[in-house]
DNA sequence: AAATATTTTTAGTCTAAGCTAAATTTTATT
DNA sequence: AATAAAATTTAGCTTAGACTAAAAATATTT
């Protein structure tokens, strides 16, 4: 194979990435999952994917994958693609933030090295997306995140959204609704024991009480 | 079938048009020769695509193809996202002309309908891209062309260049050398009877002699 | 510790899209 | 008209990437 990275296998090596991301390999079953492919399909793509020279997954059966130096290398350049991609139709095509998801999938695939390093430079070397999410720097590496979720803040403390996770379009447009997209400031009022309701001061929105579905996905 | 319309498939509409389009069928040896494949490769796709309900191309053993309806849709369709690319890459990131047709080629399979609209309506809805080509309506019809080679015209004649025919860089860099891009006025100034050649003045360039394998890719 | 449930793998099949080599058909040349 | 050359098709093979059904391994309950 060598040097030949099909649509689907950087799919899954973006996939890996990203579930493995905690430390623990990627599982059969969550890829198959993610990527909208039968567990079988995913085996045999994660055999694949060991035995090329270089390896692209570390595998061993029934025990996951994780990605190996080569594979992580991969990996970044499609979410530095993504993520550019995401940025760039937001800001120059006015894309909304709940709309730029698919298309940047189906186009980080495709793009050159040019094409990247352009839209790069015209938008200024970003370093987050509009979801707030770290773009992988030109040389491949993931800048580290110093957020936290905004599940972990308690009452009277305070701070800057800076990153939302999700995909969702409907998630998306809803947690605009309540304000709470990268740069709002955040003040906590009240925390419920109990369910980890927080009762939150969104800017200048009206205050809302929102449960962990909600701030365990959103990053201050 | 009906409605998969593979990357590899859309190449095949793309360049069926381009070589049907004076009227006589496309042959399976010109097809592969433009698509890069062995030419059994070629019968064998010829064959499916005319199977396939509905219908995208007609053909008949050993007649070469032609595109249905359908199948010229299809082309179009992709023709659009091509063109237009083209412009938009040009516009707003800076490639010249001979640099776009590569980038187009890869993204002109994977933009949606709504990413389509948004470059057209960013444009302005353009005409002709950057070589001059007639960019399909947002209905898939191809505007006709009023324009005529540049071999076409003799000593006394006058234009404006409209259109250049030709994806190889070095040869758009040669043409672009000698000024002969769309919207540059031509004056002829001497026709040669036997070789073909005319002696151009190109905007306010110096006088130049030129070949058919150019006047003939050149059209005003 | 067994029994059950869940997860993962194997085995076998399918389709798209290519390939080569050989056969056939069409076209061009004597 | 016969022959040679060129174009095209057929036949059979390959690879990527999916699928289903059955088998095997691991994890969870009782
Ligand atoms: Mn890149
Ligand atoms: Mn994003
Ligand atoms: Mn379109
Ligand atoms: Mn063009």
């Amino acid at each position: 194979m060598s040097e030949i990275l099909t649509q689907s296998i950087q799919d899954y090596l973006k996939q890996i990435y990203d579930l493995s991301a905690d430390g623990t390999p990627a599982s059969t079953n969550d890829l198959a999952a993610r990527l909208g492919v039968a567990p079988a399909s995913v085996t045999g793509m994660l055999q694949r994917l060991s035995n090329v020279s270089p390896a692209l997954v570390v595998y061993k059966k029934h025990q996951g994958a994780t990605l190996t130096v080569e594979g992580e290398r991969a990996a970044l350049e499609v979410i530095r693609h993504h993520r550019l991609l995401e940025t760039w139709l937001v800001q120059t095509l006015g894309y909304t933030w709940d709309e730029v998801h698919e298309e940047a999938c189906r186009l980080e695939h495709v793009i050159s090295e040019d094409f990247e390093r352009r839209i790069a430079a015209a938008l200024g070397n970003p370093v987050r997306d509009p979801h707030g999410d770290l773009i992988p720097t030109a040389d491949l590496t993931m800048p580290n995140d110093d957020t936290r979720p905004l599940a972990s803040l308690r009452t009277g403390e305070a701070g800057t959204v800076k990153r939302v996770h999700g995909a969702d379009p409907a998630f998306l447009r809803h947690l605009q609704g309540l304000g709470l997209v990268p740069g709002a400031q955040v003040h906590v009022q009240a925390y419920s024991e109990f369910d980890g309701n927080l009762t939150l001061q969104v800017d200048s929105h009206p205050a809302c009480v929102v449960g962990l579905a909600i701030t365990k996905q959103v990053f201050v």
